[in-house]
DNA sequence: CTATATTTTCAGAAATAATTGAAACTTTAA
DNA sequence: TTAAAGTTTCAATTATTTCTGAAAATATAG
């Protein structure tokens, strides 16, 4: 395959794969070209680049900007922004997964202990505070395992999960 | 609260979390009631308590069939077909995985080996396959996590994870 | 069989989300 | 200042997704 058909398909396969996951495409879209882009650029080659309009193109870079996924880069003696995405898809993740734990996940925590309260005075209540009971429980687990891999670096990270999985193997 | 209100807040929250997960709206909305009923439900009391259609009714008990979340049961005497949900939410956790690694991740991790094939002949090249090499490791490694964690039995995984980080702060 | 209950399908309608393009706004340079 | 370059906003449009409702298909009982 050539590298302008790479390219595209690249582009094309993160927008798909990120409308799956509830992320809209062209936000994915202009985060796959900032991320393989070997250097940063402008609206107007973005725009040109993936077809879109200037509103389009600068209302997502600003949610990208948001997410803490691309960021401004002012040039001396330019006037335009150029924009740059992080290109450490560790990073990518990690911050992800940051963002959509504050934006999501803690308000559905905050919402569960809320409901856990309720009086178990029916058989419909008691399966109520059983199964909302068991949600909680592992939310605030899969929650708490998602704070500690904020925290980890990497390769720290690799090697307790080889330590983990790989190793129980042998 | 009482039970009705939580009831309600559940399914709606429910719904609104996987919105924005990429599912949609009703899917998750019949789940959630499928998990807090102490009983199996039929076709006619889902669109009651959920004021949908028997065409979205049907159509989304369908794809929760076939995402592994809910299923049919056979009463005998009964003509109707009931309707239960998994509520055991460790193992509804491993099935939306386990699915979404099956139908969006690995046919991304194909994409990716493809696209690491190319000539690197220009600086664009180059970086482009820095990139794509930097993605395809970091996928594969989530992707072999996700495969360990479908395996691994809730008791141990934890204790395991405790190991790892709780475990870090003694 | 035939009638009736139940489920499935799907074309069109409704709702939701994304995009455009042009006007308003801001910044900079002369 | 003023003009030009650049950025942001947002009402209107377009695209996409979801939902409805009724017809078709299927299953069961008599």
């Amino acid at each position: 395959m050539e590298f302008a058909a790479a390219k595209e398909k690249f582009i094309q396969t993160w927008g798909t794969l990120a409308t799956q996951w509830g992320i809209n495409r062209t936000m994915a879209q202009i985060h796959a070209l900032l991320m393989i882009a070997p250097e940063s650029m402008d609206t107007d080659s973005i725009m040109a680049e993936l077809q879109i309009s200037r509103g389009n193109a600068n209302m997502n870079l600003r949610d990208l900007m948001d997410w803490g996924l691309a960021f401004k880069q002012l040039k001396t003696g330019e006037r335009r922004e150029f924009f740059y995405a992080e290109k450490d898809i560790w990073k990518v993740a990690r911050q992800v997964v940051k963002e959509r734990r504050r934006r999501e996940i803690a308000p559905v925590l905050a919402v569960l202990d809320e409901l856990k309260a309720i009086p178990t005075d029916t058989p419909e209540a008691v399966e109520f505070a059983k199964v909302i009971g068991n949600i909680s429980r592992v939310a605030n687990f899969a929650d708490a395992t998602a704070s500690a891999v904020l925290r980890a670096e990497e390769t720290w990270l690799v090697n307790q999960f080889f330590n983990v999985f790989a190793r129980q193997k042998a």
